[in-house]
DNA sequence: ATGAAGCACGAAATGGGTTTCGAAGTTTTA
DNA sequence: TAAAACTTCGAAACCCATTTCGTGCTTCAT
């Protein structure tokens, strides 16, 4: 490996001088400054990040700490897809993204630890379980942090706008002539389940339509199992509702399975709007009817969010991002 | 930040015997280590990493090089779980997971300077254009590598037995009584794709079945557009093949697309059989037979290959993981 | 001619650890 | 009781780059 100083030795220039025509310092002559980047590139010198992060303190290297509760990890659609546009947006700017995991060389360390020893300049959160002991230590530290999915007072924090996505939902089954829409909702210890299970009862409201506790059900961690099993419990209701609206859209294509397994179609027989708009919408017969999350854009601005927090240009943001209706095959009016 | 010199003037004892007492020396006493270990915890000491890797030149990091064609990223559902299963064993050995990108710090580096300036430990390489510049340039270093689903005499590589897969599939079809049977291959610049047409080819001639050329048809780099497209052309020929084998599922399901739209069903009309098993094979109607590779073992293959390079107890490894059939409902006994 | 300003460069401190080797002090052996 | 063998500890070198501050030299204005 060459260093400055086989360079300055190559040279007859100081490491200093090494050091400083290298990052283009303007107390270097125009003439030294050649001779030694051409000395470096002769010499096929690469700068040891180590060294240089030991004492400027920043290592272009932001965090990434991901847990979930269907234990599926980076196959989860949703989460890959902000992970994808994150990186992108992360890279594009000079950083590195390292994922966090809670041991490190052998020895039990913490989130919070694991960044510092790392010496990460800031670190993304997108956890389905946020009251994790480790996050919640992570959180009030000073650590420049970006939640996905969450909010929090103390953090920057990014997500949909559940609170139009349900709108939209209950007001498109409405639009289709659904006065009995149920909700599978995802667990009540998730933000995103809990949120649009409040969110669907609002927009009830709005529609004038009455809450039915029989047509809440449970759908668990968002999965196909979840909304299969949820589904299930529907239809063995006296009174079947005519549309239900998932909390995600693995949910929904469970329920479908539900449905048809049940003899009953979709969507003559019950519509279905899911939540997310993962890729699976367009392969499933009937293609999915989705309120879709623009993971592109939250990636994205939890790239801006957390880089402006790692260059003190800004404190803290909360930023929600427009969902919208995707009109497919699985809703259908009322007959 | 608690450096051991903090802890050296707290206690009295020398850098050197907290550094030894930090790291389990033999040669400090018993009540020296305790006194260490606890004014060291008081005052919630966290290494320095970097400090450390300048010295060992071990950073207990595994770059991660991931470059598709689909442009898709982490949301490519084969590669991801792939990823995801290395990951978890690297983790649970201790090591770290770095994206490598192009770029660093806003400078252009290349793949190799990129794992150099970092200073990881070794690089998973999953890519499906292995003749990109920069990569072989990695290939051709000393750097220690691991290839997924690629083969080289220069580096390890791991993949799944696609002589195998191959035959598999058009065994299976036989055994239904399949005659004409097509293949919507992988780009030809890809190694999944090269591999999987030719012993498709060569599984032809086990059954003494011709070879027929308008039944080759490009997919292109496993996408569903690609499929589609790929089973239009096979959809305009005078005598259409009853079994179609898809180099990918994707593939397969853009197949499946193109025929129902041509008024045809599968698997009653033309079988289809993917490759892959992705999730999405369980959500698809009809439900997709395909060939099953274990991400699993290849991930975490994966990492015992990589691990043992990094620890110099092996210098190079190829692996073949098997694969095997799934049958679901996309094929069915010629009529 | 002289003091001031500007330019080009380098010595040395810094960041936070690890490791070699030598030196005391203590215990065992002959 | 002297020599040999352990224990336990620390000085110092090392890893590789950055940055402050000072120095010698040249150029400019007065």
């Amino acid at each position: 490996m060459t260093t400055i100083y086989d360079i300055s030795k190559a040279t007859g220039f100081s490491p200093t001088t090494v050091s400083k025509a290298l990052n283009d310092y303007s107390d270097v002559s125009e003439k030294t400054k050649q001779i030694i980047l051409k000395k470096a590139s002769e010499m096929g010198y690469i700068p040891n990040s180590h060294a240089r992060i030991l004492i400027t303190k920043k290592s272009w290297t932001i965090g990434i700490l991901f847990d979930e509760k269907l234990n599926i990890g980076m196959k989860h659609p949703y989460f890959n897809a902000i992970i994808e546009s994150f990186k992108e947006n992360v890279e594009s700017r000079g950083y590195d993204l390292l994922f966090i995991s809670k041991d490190l060389g052998g020895n039990r360390t913490t989130y919070l630890d694991h960044c510092i020893i790392r010496g990460i300049d800031g670190v993304i959160i997108i956890t389905s379980h946020p009251n994790n002991e480790q996050i919640i230590e992570l959180i009030n530290s000073d650590f420049p942090c970006v939640l996905i999915d969450n909010e929090c007072n103390r953090k920057s924090s990014i997500h949909s706008d559940d609170v139009r996505g349900c709108y939209l939902a209950v007001e498109y089954l409405y639009s289709l002539g659904h006065r009995k829409i149920a909700h599978i909702y995802g667990s009540k210890d998730t933000f995103a389940g809990n949120v649009r299970l409040n969110e669907f009862i609002n927009s009830l409201k709005k529609f004038n339509l009455p809450k039915i506790d029989e047509y809440l059900v449970d759908g668990g961690y968002f999965s196909f199992d979840g909304g299969y099993n949820a589904m299930k419990k529907l239809l063995e209701l006296e009174d079947l509702p005519t549309a239900v609206f998932t909390a995600g859209d693995f949910m929904a294509v469970g329920a479908i399975s539900a449905i048809k397994e049940k003899g009953l179609r979709v969507p003559e027989d019950i519509s279905i709007i899911g939540y997310d708009d993962l890729d699976i919408c367009k392969y499933v017969t009937p293609r999915l009817t989705t309120i879709k999350q623009n993971t592109d854009l939250i990636g994205k601005n939890a790239a801006d969010i957390l880089i402006n927090e790692i260059d003190k240009k800004i404190c803290r943001t909360s930023m929600i991002i427009p969902v919208e209706l995707v009109v497919r095959d699985s809703c259908k009016p009322i007959k």
